[in-house]
DNA sequence: TTTAATCTACCTACTATTAGGTAGGCACTC
DNA sequence: GAGTGCCTACCTAATAGTAGGTAGATTAAA
């Protein structure tokens, strides 16, 4: 079961860093040590280890959210954190959040993969509309506009950005594209 | 020369549909009619294509944007022809724009190509920043901050927006990301 | 409690297909 | 006759995936 962990950790790496189509089984042979045709016995297609690849990656980054949603802070703050989690994700700009890496890679990906990343989307929308209508009340995020609007604004920037600094290797890309959006939290708690 | 020409089309669309490894030169012969190793005449290397095809794409690109420039529309007309240049680029949702088609896949990149995508981002902020000076004399753009901290945002959110639209194949998607930045742009002249 | 059957996690060796690229030739035009 | 634009026929390396086998642990039956 250690391999099978293994096998997720090198592949995610890979696919963050070039893409699905961006490594092979012969990738993922050399650097966890087992033969090629051995990947096969826990991941018979490549279509299955994209799937499980979203799957788990999924699962830890609304477990993220959903810890940040409790953490009591104010939208401005929750926000900070979520921006940092995209940040975090680029790892010096080598690599990008799963699912910027697979929806750019979009054709090669099977329909199973293609509908979590919509879930993804889906959810990701749906806990900063949230944010966004309770920095509507607490006053935390300057110059707001409809909460849905901020959300997918929010959520088209960071990717957006994600994507400008991977192209460069240079994280202070994305810190720089966020800026604006950064310069509307609040710094202290507003009430 | 016409074979080049349709060479450079047939391989642009591709790249964007599917990324700089999502397409062949077998793909190519098929689509255009000549042998796979007749395309070695026009482009000796993938990446002469490449490179081809991004330096197309830039005069096209930055010859649009000079022409807006010169327009004299207010800076809101400017930036409403700008978001519109990367909407119509989606093409029903199929496509994005060549440089987040290229950054997306860069591993597979020759330096060269590189080069002209970093020159194509550089130009870009430029750009924007400079409509973005305007828009803070003639006042057609709200909740201005600094002219480069929005250029760079807005750079990042067309580009993520459309990795958005592409990622479901639908356009809607990409109006929903900018729409927050549209609400900003003013729809009549200020002054 | 030994024996038989089954499962796990790997192996070697192979397949068919595709990738980008090359060598050399042939018709046609300037 | 030199250059253009294409051809057939090939190459090497890599791709995902398959066939068949094996050492060792686990389970079930005698």
């Amino acid at each position: 079961m250690d391999t099978r962990i293994s096998l997720l950790d090198s592949a995610e790496r890979a696919v963050r860093q070039r893409g699905f189509d961006g490594f092979s089984y012969a990738d993922l042979s050399k650097e966890i040590g087992i033969r090629k045709a051995s990947i096969h016995y826990h991941f018979a297609t490549k279509a299955d280890l994209g799937f499980a690849l979203i799957e788990r990656y999924a699962e830890r980054f609304f477990a993220t959210l959903a810890d940040i949603r409790n953490s009591g802070g104010s939208a401005a703050e929750q926000l900070r954190s979520y921006i940092q989690i995209y940040r975090d994700a680029l790892a010096e700009g080598e690599q990008v959040c799963l699912c910027v890496a697979l929806s750019a890679g979009r054709d090669s990906l099977s329909t199973e993969v293609l509908d979590q990343l919509n879930r993804f989307h889906a959810e990701s929308i749906a806990w900063l509309t949230e944010v966004f209508e309770r920095a509507a009340q607490d006053g935390s995020v300057s110059g707001c506009a409809l909460p849905i609007e901020d959300a997918r604004a929010a959520l088209a920037l960071v990717e957006g950005a994600q994507l400008l600094a991977r192209a460069r290797k240079d994280v202070s890309l994305f810190n720089q594209g966020v800026a604006a959006l950064i310069a509307r939290l609040a710094t202290h708690p507003v009430h």
